[in-house]
DNA sequence: CGGTTTTGACCGGCGC
DNA sequence: GCGCCGGTCAAAACCG
């Protein structure tokens, strides 16, 4: 059972684990045309991210993190060639994902709804410049967060975002063909929270190369993240845990992450209730980094023994699907989005809203800023809570 | 010292 | 009404 643990953490862990380096990643990712080398890429991006800082994980997100970053800047990521297999966003009509009249939706913190939105009802076109063919190869470069790496494009890895309005793609993309069973019947009936909608969140289960001594996981995003129970859940070899956002004292946002009953390979992390606060310009020092950070030396290892989820991931398996539904809505649309296992940016959050806004200012075609953070901030001022 | 993780116990909803 | 199950609580231990 502790080894379920461990994956668990690891698993968590990993799947938010990201590049430290954009560039050096996306270099790596992009030069190898094999989506499956994009997990052996991994090790070596947290070899090399551990050398830069020491710890792998405190740049991590929460792959809705990641979307958001990705939806929040996706001018860096549209390229007119979407040829490159990388990673592949798939973003179905992610207005009903996100935000389609969602209450939850108006808490300040969403930035999801705000971005997503936007995107899924192509509102802003120039968001989404260039949506690809609905059933291309499900291959999205891993967007990474990184301003910088965006714009160079050397190291912009071509297609990195795709605009998937094909449903069945979605699924499919999926490892073995097989939608990750998102929610379980009982999730419909949640007590305590009958009438919060819900993000489920599937990615790629990574590598045991992010496991820590203590196999503790924790995705590392802007918020910060208390584990504070784990179940094992009958029907599923896999205990599931329990967080919540310890960014704020108040705040109710909490996830849950498990591994997939149907594909061990993948992780589904759900997300209820919002962030009532707005984003930490710096995480705590402690706040979910502390033991979710690896030991160093542990870290250091590249466990290049990580064949499992580096490398027997195929394709499908290094995308993300997400999908939100509420639960007093019994039939919910299948609203998927496919995410890499996203790398991250390794650089710390202050340069990287820095860098967004940059970014948003000089990539707007309309010079219009559309710094998420910002309408975030803005947002949680007009909002009532 | 402050924060997190672990883990058993408790609570409450749902199905039978 | 009872039992099962998932979600949460809270104390103890751990870590930097």
């Amino acid at each position: 059972m502790e080894n379920y643990q461990g994956d668990l953490n690891d698993i968590v862990r990993a799947s938010a684990a990201p590049q430290s380096d954009m560039v050096p990643w996306l270099q790596q990712f992009t030069s190898e045309s094999d989506p499956l080398s994009f997990s052996s890429s991994m090790a070596a991006m947290e070899d090399h991210r551990v050398n830069a800082f020491g710890d792998p994980f405190s740049t991590m997100r929460d792959p809705l993190l990641l979307q958001e970053l990705n939806g929040s800047s996706p001018s860096y990521f549209s390229s007119p060639n979407s040829s490159n297999d990388h990673r592949m966003i798939n973003m179905e009509d992610s207005s009903s994902f996100f935000g389609g009249g969602l209450d939850d939706m108006t808490s300040p913190c969403n930035i999801f709804s705000r971005i997503q939105i936007s995107h899924g009802h192509s509102s802003s076109p120039r968001l989404m410049p260039q949506p690809q063919p609905p059933c291309d190869p499900p291959v999205m470069a891993a967007a990474g967060v990184s301003p910088r790496g965006q714009k160079a494009p050397a190291v912009l890895p071509s297609d990195m975002l795709n605009v998937n309005t094909s449903k069945s793609c979605l699924i499919e993309n999926t490892t073995a063909s097989v939608p990750v069973q998102i929610s379980s019947p009982r999730n419909l009936g949640i007590k305590r929270r009958k009438s919060q909608a819900k993000k489920v969140v599937c990615i790629p289960a990574p590598a045991a190369a992010n496991s820590r001594s203590s196999g503790e996981v924790v995705p590392s995003d802007l918020w910060a993240w208390r584990k504070y129970g784990q179940k094992p859940i009958k029907g599923s070899p896999h205990p599931r845990g329990y967080y919540r956002c310890s960014s704020s004292k108040g705040c109710s946002a909490r996830k849950q992450v498990e591994r997939s009953r149907t594909d061990p390979n993948m992780l589904v992390i759900t997300y209820t209730s919002e962030h009532n606060h707005p984003w930490p310009t710096q995480r705590n020092a402690l706040a979910g980094s502390t033991r979710s950070q690896p030991s160093k030396a542990k870290i250091g290892s590249p466990s290049n023994s990580q064949p499992q989820n580096t490398t027997n991931n195929n394709d499908t398996t290094t995308g993300m699907s997400v999908k939100e539904e509420v639960e007093i809505e019994k039939h919910m649309d299948e609203n998927q989005t496919y995410i890499p296992a996203l790398p991250e940016s390794q650089q710390q959050t202050e340069d990287f809203f820095a860098d967004l806004d940059e970014l948003e200012l000089e990539t707007d075609p309309l010079n219009k800023v559309i710094d998420p953070f910002a309408a975030l901030f803005d947002y949680s001022n007009n909002a009532s809570f």
